[in-house]
DNA sequence: GGGGAATTCTAAAACGTTTCAAGAAACAAG
DNA sequence: CTTGTTTCTTGAAACGTTTTAGAATTCCCC
């Protein structure tokens, strides 16, 4: 008090409020009498600093409190220790688990993860990005969203040398790092595991058919029925959004078909969830009269009814894989664009099971009360 | 190419690439043949600059695609525009409806929010705390984790004028604004439902009894069950850690007793979910054995197995109110310390019946069948 | 104790922006 | 054409760090 007096002999209330200013490398290196360079070589270890200074400096660092500007920094480096990473919905259950292996893996290296949440909107993705840009980050890990313009906005020369990897959906025109799924192979086991169980009649709800995700998982679809050389119902292909509502409409329209097929894989989980709230809806048994497989495995599958079978991805180890291309592109890896594609595996569950042997009269009369 | 080589004679790869780096404000300055504060009155709009000199500006911006490094505005202004939000646990589905509601507030008025995931664990969460700090954000929301230090950790003078929002939990020994929930009035509900359906024997599984959450919550029951004289019995209040493991063995220990309790109160719905595994394990039937009561009112709630009976809290508009409060902080507002407490809702869903004790033999069919 | 080598320390420039005092230009009024 | 006033524009300082070249000190060996 007597001190902030003393050097703001004027004394007003703005005043006073610097004395509360955060500490810089300016009073550290005054209290510890070395030039503002030793401060900075104790800081960052990056000269021999002899014992007594060094000692000093510690100590003014510590009784003042000095925290260092992170914003100046890496402004004067050029490059922070912060990993941006932008995912298209926060609220879809399965983005978590890949933010936290990306995170594990980052905090690990020191690196500190910015999460940004797009909200399923290329506008604001690339808001986003051009943002995250401004502030040099390290690294940048994108989920792109659906219409994602992230090949076209990387491309621009702000993005220089700042690498970036395509988790999970390939954006369009990529040509860079990525981290993907066995799509295809997940959904063509999801229907081959229908098929054993008899069922020919097999409806799809796919996911918005511009992003590759969706558009692989249908093709897995296709294969496993063309494979038996089952016919594919036009009608029988529902394109919704990767979420609950639009599997819950869509699963309405296929319900309300004739003939209603007797099984439904869902594009991912929160389409199965919509599903099942329909079949409820329709009084429909799962499985009994249609039988459902979803697609991520989230933790809550286990908890729904019935349990829901699901194709599973390793969403964790996705984001871990993705931080450890990331950090070696941040070391200066020169190789060429890598493409890692994880496997799948069929979780079963009990939402499946073999058709009802006479799925007519009967039950098309609980169709329709 | 060829400028490059004009720009750079020596042309050595270094300087190669240069042509490839980020523009800055100079090198717009320069192709609008302007000063380079000029320029900043254009993108700042922070003085008026004459239609020819704004067109030229203009030109060179979008022709030599300039982003703003806004590490560098950020230091200069000693100031972001960027909000930063610490959560315990990014997997427990009720915290990113919470971020949600941040981001939709901020979003709009052009803040950007920086998500990071505290993982339980104090330590990090003060690492966090002090790097993001060091970015000089213009203001902080956090849900404590367990253990928090917040409240030591902004004391310190590199955290002046930060406004900091406490979240859904008070940190201990914490002053500052908060947005919580009515903790309390959301057990008593939930256990006086129990109550006025004839249970006797109700247990709760808590939550880390040194978060005030998880001690509302507790006080709640108690005073529910002290209304109507039902005296407490100690083993019947087990402390979890708010997640489903804990959840499940806690549930394992009170289903183990005897007298058993014929209804348990979780601390949220993780815990709950653990609960429900337990009671399948145990091959007991919800509700007709034991009944079930959450705390979150998660989405999935409606889809579990049976559906969760479960207290609501407001997660978004928690959120969208504390954003809302620290924008009014970042502009300056003086006003003495808000606390926000919101109001909690009983969802009632199937997890919830009578006691067997007090069945006839006709609701005894009803709940067999 | 002297000379060279090795080590420690410092001064100063640089990073890209904002901001402010003050100069230049345009404009208005006499 | 002055003069005064307003509006544009500019140059330069400043923000807190890192980094580099070189000055200062210490060390070592003769």
């Amino acid at each position: 008090m007597l001190e902030a007096l003393r050097l703001f002999p004027d004394g007003c209330a703005d005043e006073m409020k610097k004395t509360l200013q955060k500490v810089t490398m300016r009073q550290i290196a005054a209290k510890a009498a070395v030039s503002i360079g030793t401060v900075s070589h104790v800081v960052n270890n990056t000269a021999g600093v002899r014992e007594p200074a060094r000692r000093r400096v510690l100590e003014a660092i510590s009784s003042l409190g000095y925290q260092p500007s992170l914003l100046a920094r890496g402004f004067r480096r050029n490059k922070t220790t912060i990993v941006g990473m932008i995912i298209p919905d926060i609220l879809n259950p399965f983005f978590p688990q890949v933010v936290r292996g990306v995170e594990d893996a980052l905090y690990k290296n020191a690196y500190r993860l910015m999460l940004c949440n797009a909200d399923n909107d290329d506008k604001k993705e690339q808001v986003y990005l051009n943002e995250l840009c401004g502030y040099r980050l390290a690294g940048l890990i994108v989920i792109p969203s659906v219409d994602s313009h992230l090949t076209a906005t990387v491309g621009n020369s702000s993005f220089a040398d700042l690498p970036v990897i395509c988790l999970d959906r390939h954006a369009p025109g990529w040509k860079g790092d990525s981290v993907t799924v066995e799509n295809a192979e997940g959904t063509y086991q999801a229907t081959r595991h229908l098929l054993q169980l008899g069922h020919r009649s097999i409806a799809i709800i796919t996911g918005p058919l511009h992003v590759n995700n969706a558009i692989e998982r249908l093709n897995g679809y296709r294969r496993a029925l063309r494979e038996v050389s089952i016919p594919i119902v036009p009608e029988y292909i529902q394109e919704g959004r990767f979420d609950r509502l639009s599997g819950y409409e869509k699963a309405l329209t296929l319900l309300r078909l004739s003939p209603c097929p007797t099984a439904i894989v869902a594009g991912n989980d929160l389409v199965a969830l919509g599903v099942l709230a329909a079949l409820q809806e329709l009084a429909l048994r799962c499985p009994a009269d249609v039988s459902l497989i979803g697609f991520d495995d989230l933790e809550l599958d286990a908890f729904t009814n019935p349990s829901l079978t699901s194709v599973a991805q390793p969403g964790y180890h996705m984001g871990a894989r993705a931080a450890s291309l990331l950090l070696d592109r941040i070391n200066g890896t020169d190789a060429p664009a890598q493409h890692v594609v994880m496997q799948t595996l069929l979780k079963i569950r009990g939402s499946v099971g073999p058709p009802l042997a006479t799925f007519d009269a009967k039950s098309k009369n609980k169709l329709r009360r």
